[in-house]
DNA sequence: GGGAGACAAAGGATGTTCCTATAGATAGGG
DNA sequence: CCCTATCTATAGGAACATCCTTTGTCTCCC
């Protein structure tokens, strides 16, 4: 079954409405015999007239009034189409779908979403907190478009940023006596230590090089407690349980609120996180306005003089 | 601002259901190219990226997941269209636009209104009774599609049938030893008679007949009432308030309800009544069979044995 | 009767849509 | 690790649709 073209449903209203060809040629700005033929192949396609032709007068058919509003919602519908795309480029609707490390809403989520939600209002939200691969598996699979992972990450069929934000990993106690300087492997290897699953997963580079670093050494590392967040291994260590490794953005908060003491690791463990989309990804306006804005945080996360002293306070 | 085609719309819903273009093109009978050619434009007439497309899967966009509803609907109300004139044509609906002089209704309009609904149940009628010229001129104005008018009309702008019917004028009369005979003109003009309206218009062929006759023979038509409708001459007639002429279609069933008499006139008027429709006047089917089945209805009644004796009984 | 206004028909130019053939990229199997 | 199968993109050319101009016909109006 052949479909009527959109074209030619535009030429029949304003020919309904103008009750003239020529006039809806006119307005169309195209000759009155080519109106006329579309008109005409309008009526063969239907297989119904829609009007009668007088040398005076241009007269809807029965048929053409039946028809008349439903050609008019057809049309508007596909205006509508062009005007929802022109609102998802300048940002009045759409839709992000993003994907960072379960512990960013500690420091960078809740302001980035609040931010672009004031810049944006009709734009629809969909942040999913994973770990890194898992983003990572994500952006591939097309379930997201864009994400913020750890570096290092496996970059089949992505495009990974240059980093966008460095953190270190703290050491932190409740007892100030050890924290009063870097704490460097073997010591490490002594305390009892809280380790949450987020930073301890199996490919985690915290693990990864803390254990090559231990090996290096001749020493183990053999967590007492594993949970499964950052924040939760802070609150054991705030009891006393013991004392545990985060990231120092991830922690700065809660460390002085918990009357926590932290050292940097020696040598300095630091953590890198870049954005990652597909390969010849295209990213939808919205997730291309929320990463800019992730990213001018970002920046500004980094500038403040929040970072820890490590070896830059040497 | 150029707007998406319809085709364009169709393979962006089917490649964003099969999830790939490939098999996209394949349902739609075209080369592969053909079907990402015309994606790429509907993106470039959008200005946003639709998919993204990898070697091995084919992902939405954001902004092609918010615009794919869209789509789907544009193309469903154009295939309604497609639908709706398919059943304009069979006749599932449509509209019927047809003007009749109004004592139509008398023998006429139930049954081929019932008739046509019985067969016809998704139909609307509008049929307009109105006297012949105001039928052929809205016939001529395209308000109504086709008419039933008697002739004589003015056919400029129309295409006239042959005639489809014929009715007589009768005289009728409370007292039989008026109708023992045809009554003539001569007698006529000293009868007191009651005329309606509608058949005594200023254009009407049954006053330009009369009239004439009258002229010839040196007499006078004077009636003592007119009224509207021929049905109200009837019943002021079965008071014995007067003799009335009507068409002997119209007073079939009445006269004998009324305990009235009737005779033809000497020599006999005779009625034609025909068709009407636009000069090149494209019908809709639902009126075009709207004129079939009146056609079929009418010679039904000249056939039956209903006819006036008139100078046929002689 | 001539002019103006309206639609249709015809023939030709232009643009779109579609095709085939080919290249590049990637996943999966020997 | 290469080879094949499966996708998409590109390029060039054929077929078709759209539009234009010109012309014809009809009707109304002056």
């Amino acid at each position: 079954m052949p479909l009527p073209t959109i074209r030619q449903l535009e030429y029949f209203v304003t020919a309904a409405r103008l009750r003239t060809f020529a006039a809806a040629a006119e307005a169309h700005h195209i000759a009155q015999p080519s109106l006329s033929e579309q008109i005409a192949a309008l009526e063969r396609t239907l297989e119904v007239a829609l009007f009668t032709r007088t040398a005076r007068k241009l007269i809807l058919t029965d048929a053409g009034q039946d028809l008349l509003p439903l050609a008019e919602r057809a049309i508007a519908d596909v205006v509508s189409m062009a005007e929802t795309s022109r609102r998802v480029r300048s940002l009045e609707e759409g839709t992000v779908s993003f994907g960072t490390f379960s512990s960013a809403h500690l420091y960078l989520l809740t302001e980035l979403i609040q931010e672009f939600r004031a810049q944006h209002p009709g734009v629809r939200i969909r942040v999913t907190g994973l770990n890194s691969s898992e983003v990572a598996d994500a952006v591939r699979e097309g379930d997201l478009e864009a994400g913020l992972v750890q570096l290092p990450i496996d970059s089949r069929e992505l495009v990974v940023t240059q980093s966008v934000f460095v953190d270190q990993v703290v050491y932190v106690s409740r007892r100030e006596e050890h924290t009063r300087e870097p704490v460097e492997i073997t010591t490490l290897a002594q305390r009892p230590l809280i380790l949450s699953e987020s930073r301890w997963s199996h490919d985690d580079p915290l693990r990864v090089s803390l254990l090559e670093r231990a090996q290096s050494a001749g020493v183990t590392l053999d967590p007492i407690v594993e949970v499964e967040f950052q924040t939760h291994a802070l609150e054991l260590a705030a009891k006393g349980v013991g004392d545990s490794l985060v990231s120092f953005h991830v922690g700065r908060s809660l460390i002085a609120e918990h009357g926590l003491f932290w050292a940097p690791l020696e040598p300095p463990v630091t953590e890198h996180y870049a954005f990652i989309t597909r390969r010849a990804g295209a990213v939808s306006p919205a997730t291309a306005e929320f990463m800019r804005l992730a990213r001018r945080i970002l920046a500004r996360l980094q500038m403040a003089r929040t970072r820890p002293p490590g070896r830059a306070s040497d």
